[in-house]
RNA sequence: GCGAACGUAGCUCAGUCGGUAGAGUCCCGGAUUGUGAUUCCGGUUGUCGCGGGUUCGAGCCCCGUCGUUCGCCCCA
């Protein structure tokens, strides 16, 4: 039998109408706070990644999808989003236009083991904001992302966490001072963290194995060692967050794994989701639309992954809407009446689920049950002599029969 | 890339000691020759993931493989 590959899923129709409202809200929230939507290409050139998320994070050295292309190109599909949002925005010149606020959504790629809220293609909306560079970018930013999951009915369950990566003053010299407090203790370290040690020691801090944890707790933290801006950032930002009301929570420990950002990181995670529990990560990046090449713009954004906001949502409360009416015919004069009454009554916006297979009443009355109908107009042959329909309120259970050149009035003032 | 568990009807699952496969649900029909969701009656659905091995005999035991899930790693 045909089927998917691995960790790559279809969305049915009963799970996309949760998709449709994700993508909905996401519309209409950050539309209030003037962003708009981006729609960048699904595969751009392999180097754009390298050089955006970093040469030697895992998502590049491993985890993408790259090919040649015909000319010989080396290309990949989008691990992430935030790469090709820049690359427009250097490409068009765009920060002769500040500020310049986008949101995307769409499918991402990554060759990953697949677990839990976890696939190989899996989707994302997310938020870039280039232009402005005090923390009061980040606050809003940050307001609007837990707007949009309280909207959505999400709040309850989710922490905001917040902390700051330094920046390129700052956090180089913090950073040989923590890697020489990990040597000295690496004896009390597993073998990932030793490995860690090396390629991303900030990720040491995160480990999950109580040893570790317990080893790392007097080692040197970034919030510490931050330069007089960076820290002044950071204050501000919690100034401005308390302002708003927005509940946080500080976590010296929280790091990225993405080389662009600096400053501001966030994360919004929840219990429930297992091992991958974050619902929403993002942070600031004031380097790297220089380091492609563009003119220096400070910029700030966030990705929320939508299979970990759907593993979280109450389907019940998303149903898909029933239809208006359902029109069962019986007999070859009523087929061809209802082919017609049904396209009239959609054209007055009325949706109209038309028998489409014959079978007998009961089977027709199934079938209106099924689609949710508010009503079942039916239509045989003692109606077409009488030049009338029967029309069933199937929730109350009591059908009259209405002449049809009544039907649209009586439908429209009941549904 | 590493570890573990699980793959039986469209779906959720049972299947004892190795003896030729079952329930619920869904779907279809009838009870009601033109009335749903409830009730009652009847019916259809199987490469037991795939391939090999052991055995008189394998859904069950062994090996491999593919897939799923949950962790590790990493990350949304």
């Amino acid at each position: 039998m045909m089927q998917t590959v691995r960790g790559v899923h279809d969305i049915l129709p009963d799970e996309v109408a949760i998709w449709q409202f994700l993508e909905a809200k996401a519309l209409t929230i950050f539309g209030l706070y003037g962003f708009t939507e981006i729609r960048s290409p699904l595969f751009e050139k392999t180097e754009l990644f390298a050089r955006a998320v970093g040469a030697t994070t895992d998502i590049v050295e491993k985890e993408m999808y790259t090919f040649a292309d015909r000319g010989g190109d080396s290309l990949s599909l989008r691990p992430e989003g935030t790469a090709s949002v820049v690359r427009s925005f250097v490409q068009q010149s765009l920060h002769r236009q500040l500020p310049w606020k986008v949101w995307y959504r769409g499918p991402m790629f990554r060759y990953e083991r697949p677990q839990k809220g976890r696939q190989r293609q899996f989707h994302q909306i997310g938020c870039e904001l280039f232009g402005p560079v005090g923390p009061l970018a980040d606050a809003e930013l940050m307001a609007m992302v837990m707007h949009y999951l309280g909207d959505v009915g999400l709040q309850a369950a989710l922490v905001l966490e917040i902390n700051s990566l330094g920046c390129l003053a700052c956090r180089t010299p913090y950073r040989a001072l923590l890697i020489a407090a990990l040597r000295q203790a690496a004896a009390h370290l597993c073998e990932d963290c030793n490995h860690r040690m090396e390629r991303n020691p900030l990720r040491v801090l995160d480990c999950k194995r109580e040893t570790c944890r317990a080893t790392v707790t007097a080692a040197p933290i970034m919030l510490d060692h931050l330069c007089l801006g960076c820290r002044d950032h950071f204050y501000q930002l919690k100034g401005h967050l308390e302002t708003l009301g927005v509940p946080y929570v500080v976590n010296p420990r929280m790091v990225r794994g993405l080389d662009y950002y600096n400053r501001t990181a966030f994360e919004v995670t929840s219990v429930g989701l297992g091992a991958q529990n974050a619902v929403a990560a993002g942070g600031r990046y004031d380097g790297l639309v220089e380091q492609m090449g563009g003119t220096s713009t400070p910029a700030i954004g966030f990705a929320m992954g939508m299979e970990r906001l759907v593993l979280l949502l109450d389907r019940q409360k998303i149903l898909a809407r029933g239809m208006d009416v359902y029109l069962a015919t019986l007999g070859a004069s009523a087929e061809n009446a209802g082919l017609v009454l049904a396209e009239t009554l959609r054209r007055g916006g009325i949706s109209v689920e038309l028998n489409l297979g014959g079978g007998s009443l009961k089977s027709q009355m199934k079938r209106a049950d099924r689609a949710q109908a508010r009503f079942t107009v039916m239509l045989g042959d003692t109606e077409i002599e009488k030049r009338s329909v029967i029309i069933k309120d199937m929730a109350e259970g009591v059908q009259q029969e209405v002449a049809r050149s009544e039907i649209m009035d009586y439908l429209l003032t009941r549904l």
